[in-house]
Formats: structure tokens, sequence, C-alpha cells
DNA sequence: GCGCCATTTTGCTGTGCATCAAAATGAAAT
DNA sequence: ATTTCATTTTGATGCACAGCAAAATGGCGC
């Protein structure tokens, strides 16, 4: 139906959504990393990921007091795979993906438990030194 | 560029320019025939064209007094042809596709200048005899 | 049971855009 | 040159939605 193609279409139309697949793309992650990336607040990480969920996208799994998602593997509906496929050989080296996987890295090397603590403030200091889309809000 | 790659997946996530593609891949159609068998304004059906052409996604060509458009031939950037094969690979018996490519074999029938001059009133009187979405309008 | 805390949901605001009606453009014919 | 007419552009309106702040939810540990 067209109106499911819709839903998928316009979650893969917004450049937040995206940057988020292209982070599930290394592995499933916590919202708390995803949210320290992207310097959006959690509500907003949230809705997006909800979208996402929504339009068969992305599944989640609960481990405790954390919520992990990650890359659809079951076919929810018929055009999820074909728009993941899309996503999955766009933007490998867009100049957004690249400083979110740099970011991603450190945000790796910090333990969950502190990370949802503090946010990007438990990052280490030299984070943000590079100029990187999202950090101006 | 992540920009480049939001201005086409906005364009496919619009059920009226999906429709258009939809009905462009059976070949070039003139703005009047596209407008006849949408059911909308000229000026709404133009800006869509517009969109659509900004991403990359069609072409258009000047005939006299009328301007065709197609599906785009040349690569203009890296995404169109992802996004153009996802709606070819979708949407075949949607019954918005089937509905409206019936509707184009009634358009086909009456000579442009005709249509142009009458739009939708220029159809056989059974054009609308079962219901089809876009109508109510 | 009760608090703690990650996540989700809810109001809210501003922005983007689909649509229409009408004016403007521009190519073709007379 | 002027008229004609398909198409494009413009102005206006209503709606969908991204983002934030704050309240609500719901596991988990005590």
């Amino acid at each position: 139906m067209i109106e499911t193609f819709e839903i998928v279409a316009k979650a893969v139309a917004d450049p937040s959504r995206v940057r988020i697949l292209k982070l599930l793309e290394g592995g499933e992650l916590c919202v708390c990393q995803i949210t320290a990336v992207l310097g959006l607040t959690v509500g907003t990480i949230s809705k997006h990921l909800a979208a996402l969920r929504g339009a068969g996208l992305v599944q989640q799994r609960r481990d405790g007091k954390w919520v992990y998602y990650r890359i659809a593997e079951r076919d929810i509906n018929a055009y999820a795979r074909s728009f993941l496929k899309v996503v999955a050989t766009s933007l490998a080296d867009d100049p957004t993906t690249t400083a979110d996987r740099r970011l991603l890295g450190l945000v790796n090397q910090v333990p969950v438990q502190i990370l949802c603590d503090g946010g990007r403030a438990a990052l280490p200091p030299d984070a943000f030194s590079e100029p990187c889309r999202g950090d101006s809000n």
C-alpha cells in the first residue's frame, strides 16, 4: 500500500534519522549512546526511534534499565528492506557520517552507566576539538 | 552529501509525487495529462514536477506549447538512481497505482490539445464510475 | 512497597510544505 | 506586435512535524 510506502520514505527523509541508521549499521546501540552522538534531546531521539520502528527500519531490545536499538532483521513491511539497502549503500564518506562515527568511537570507550549520567560531558575533553555538525544547538 | 540525500528522499516521500513517478514509468507525459489523472490543480502538479526535477528524478522536454516529463535517464546526483529503483520495484499492484493507470489509459485516448482545454471533462462519462482515490477534492 | 533512573510521552513553538486561486511567464500563431 | 494558451510562479491557508522542556511511565534494586 502507498500509505506504508509513504511512512517508510518519510522515516528516511529526515537527516537525524538517517544519521541514526548509519550509526546502527555498526551494531546495536543504547538510546543514551545515540543521544550523546547526535547531540539532541533524549525526547527527540526517542521520537525519532519510534518513527524508525513504526516504519519497520529498526527493532528494540530491552536489557535492564537500557533499551538497545538495531537495524531491523525481520521484514515488517514490503519496503523497509529496500530503503535500508539504499541507506546502507549511501553516505559512506559523507562528512556528517564520518564525524558521527568518530564520536561513536569515543562514546564506546565510556561505560554505558557513566555515559547516561553525564551525556557528552562524560566524553574526553578533546571530543569536540574539530567542528562537528550538530554541535551548534 | 546528506543534504542531497534528504532532497531526493523527501521528493519520494510524498504520495502525489510517487503517483507521478509510477505514471512516468509507462513513458513520458504532458503536464496536462498528469494533471487530468491526479485530479489536482495545474499549479500543484507543476510544483511537484519541479521538486522531482530538483531531486534529479525526472527531466523535461519542450514540444511546442507543451512540456513533457519523463523518468531521468542521466544521473544528476548519487542517489536518484537508487531511489528510482526502489519506486520501480514497489507499488506495482497498489490500488492507487492501478486506478491511475486505468485513468491514464482513458486520458491517452484523448488528443492532447483537447485534453488541455477540457481537463477531466474531456474524458468519457464513465471514467469515474468506480471510486478512485483523488476524486473527492 | 518505594525510590531511582533510562526512556517515553506530552504540551508547546516555530518552520516547512501541500494545496488552491490567481497573477505572471513565455512560446506559438495570427 | 498582439493574442492565445500551457505552464510556472506567487500569495495565502491549513496541517504535519522537528525540536525543547517537563511530566509520566515502567524496570530494577533496595
